[in-house]
DNA sequence: TTATAAATGCAAGTAAGTTGCATAAACTAT
DNA sequence: ATAGTTTATGCAACTTACTTGCATTTATAA
């Protein structure tokens, strides 16, 4: 994708246009599975950890960017579809983490299935996290 | 649960009885929804946070507690199923989150249908989160 | 080009998770 | 019941992730 893409993608999230928001959203687009803000503090030594966390932060609130549920404690993010706004969030896709190379995957493609629960509960959103080998490791 | 029905519990699964073992246990089943470790310190100032951290692995390796992925950084416990064992987990159901009261909830009745995924993929467990409202909170 | 508003870097703080070690308690086999 | 062995507990300390305040720099709009 092009810087000028780019920056309209900031421009469209009201976001002013920095270096680091630029380098970091070229990031997420290359990569396409989710990262933590270790990842990005790894990728990015020239960026300070709170710099890199309230970016993360600012693509949250404006809907670029999703927080993927897991188990270990760390959060990880994933792209969100261009469906998403700040407001409503469209994520009935799949979260697939490989037990073997640790990385975590949306699979777009993947609807999750319809669900139900029980009388007097209203559902808001659904997640759903599959575990197991991807493709590249199995 | 009788007292001594705690104390078979752990001993079934290799565990020494200890008056923390059976205070947490009891405490997840009456509470029934998910617990944080934070939960547990509250509750239980009279346990180090070490300790309620240790009994916490402890079931988690026995098998009578499974993590619950979620998207806040906080790790959540629930209590497994009987059929769970050490080597093997057994939970298809699908976990609630209220947004209003934050409680999280094990829907045991309710199984998490099927999915597929890409071609290449291996499946070893499936993880259904559904935020939303409770039926105490509608 | 200047005024305004927002982003950045640094320092510092909070909270969760984790390990080592000495002491205390639970279990096992007399 | 008791002595010996194994395991659990509490304390101190450490790592890592997350978060906030403030002064400075940068982006944007008039």
């Amino acid at each position: 994708m092009s810087q000028e893409n780019l920056k309209s993608i900031l421009k469209s999230h009201q976001l002013r246009i920095t270096d680091c928001r630029l380098d970091v959203m070229h990031f997420f687009l290359n990569e396409k599975s989710a990262l933590s803000q270790g990842d990005l503090e790894n990728q990015f030594q020239k960026y300070d950890r709170v710099t890199l966390y309230r970016t993360l932060n600012s693509f949250l609130d404006s809907g670029i960017l999703h927080k993927i549920p897991n188990a270990s404690g760390v959060a990880t993010y994933g792209l969100c579809h261009e469906t998403c706004s700040p407001d409503h969030h469209d994520h009935n896709h799949i979260h697939f983490k490989c037990n073997n190379c640790g990385q975590i995957e949306c699979l777009d493609d993947k609807v999750v299935p319809h669900v139900s629960v029980p009388k007097g509960y209203e559902i808001e959103a659904v997640n759903m996290i599959v575990d197991g080998i991807c493709a590249k490791c199995a």
